[in-house]
DNA sequence: CCAATCAACCATACACCGTATGGTTGATCA
DNA sequence: TGATCAACCATACGGTGTATGGTTGATTGG
């Protein structure tokens, strides 16, 4: 229950060189750190999926026993915590003074691209406890709105809708069967032998598949931005009829005066 | 690699009542089924979490040992594939004829509903292996939006941007912590106790959570159908400019013609 | 210089998990 | 009456997270 795992020495503040094969162990193995775990957690995770990260495997990497991690981190929960916020680390922050419309606009393809580069952190998405570089995100991200004028309400529904998109997208991609290239590639074989099957039970799907998803030029992927636009543009319309009231205000309020 | 598991007696065809002891067994204890496991890992899950659905807690919730549980079972991701497919059947499926605009608005909140009864649902969502009552849904979808005129490509593109938008706001919506009313409620002191060290480091944060979040009237469910709307406003455009459009060539092709 | 401290690591053990393998029943039916 | 087979079971393996309670060996204050 304590709000910060006890990391102790989290600077390797070096051993003042006592002996030279003290200073060539130090050399060779990078001392273990929290930090260190997270990111190696991170590799693993990317490399064979998140339920190939697990404290064994952690340890035996860090060249020291599943227990001594606990010396490092309070729990796996924590390691967890800990990769989510080096994904959020990944994506570009909005930089302050930006336009608010390109800022979204660089601020979601950003999230997707980082996503798509770690599949494992969506599901992790739902995680209650943002670390430092989470919330340094989503603070900049209100600072590039409210400096366009947005009311507090407004910027509440455009992160949530925004945030909705990008993360629920994210989701859809991983869940096809994608190749490199993004398009639908080695699982159309399998697909179209229940074709047949399907255009019976289900001929809407099948004629979508047929006729849109399975062919040579569809990539999923490509939806992004056609929802992303839709999105921005509705966002831009909220945003000017309160700007045009707020100015009819003025207005009335100067001719009354 | 089977494409089904041999569930082999799929219906209690009753042992034609060799004797009343046999009789009043059946009549207590109902046959173990894979629907039956599987409608009980669900109830699990709401209870405790899709964690708390484990092969030997099913086996004893059903009085038999674990291992009997794979006669009726291939494996545990078959039940989790069920689970899911029984969620899909709880959704409210577009009824072909249906105006379009309130079959997707209907459509979507009742996902969101269901989704809302049953969040383990969600994490589970990326799995590709859709049953009977997900491809019905969705064929059900594409049927609406064909007869309303929408083209192929409109089609994939209304559906990516609503479903991305519907799951990912579900998710979000897990990821608060909220009380049974919908607003914030008891973790609102604990935000409070962060509050002065969040005004230093994240300045916007801090100025949203104390004017808008933690203010009694707000609830993050309100913000689903600000979304909502507006991407279904977008939607709308599109389809009357690729109809316009269509009329236009028709137009062109007549006064050539 | 020596004793105390303490960061860092370790061994053992427990209670779980999914499932491979290979039985054992008891009713049904030719 | 003997074979079949749906349904269930016992044992075991290799994994998981982590509680508990050591053991080091370098750094320090007295």
């Amino acid at each position: 229950m304590a709000e910060r795992p006890k990391t102790g020495g989290e600077m390797a503040r070096e051993p003042s060189e006592t002996a030279a094969a003290a200073a060539a162990v130090t050399a060779t193995r990078e001392p273990v750190t929290r930090e260190r775990a997270v990111r190696l957690a991170v590799e693993l995770a990317d490399a064979g999926g998140i339920e190939s990260v697990s404290m064994r495997k952690l340890a035996t990497e860090l060249s020291i026993t599943p227990m001594s991690l606990y010396y490092h981190v309070k729990s796996k929960d924590d390691i967890l915590d800990g990769m989510l916020d080096v994904v959020y680390s990944e994506m570009d922050a909005p930089q302050l003074g930006a336009e608010w419309r390109t800022a979204m606009l660089e601020r979601a393809r950003s999230t997707r691209a980082v996503l798509a580069r770690h599949p494992w952190a969506i599901s992790l998405d739902a995680r209650t406890s943002p670390g430092p570089a989470t919330l340094g995100h989503l603070d900049a991200t209100i600072g590039v709105l409210r400096a366009a004028g947005f009311s507090m309400p407004l910027v509440g529904h455009a992160m949530s809708l925004l945030d909705s998109y990008v993360q629920g997208f994210a989701m859809q991609e991983t869940t096809l069967p994608l190749d490199a290239s993004g398009d639908i590639g080695a699982a159309t074989e399998d697909i179209m032998a229940q074709q047949e099957m399907m255009s019976n039970a289900f001929p809407n799907l099948a004629e979508m598949a047929g006729t849109l998803i399975l062919q040579p030029g569809y990539a999923y992927g490509n939806e992004f931005e056609f929802g992303l636009g839709l999105i921005l543009d509705g966002i831009e319309n909220a945003h000017r009829e309160e700007v045009e009231s707020a100015d009819a205000a003025v207005t009335a309020d100067a001719s009354a005066g």
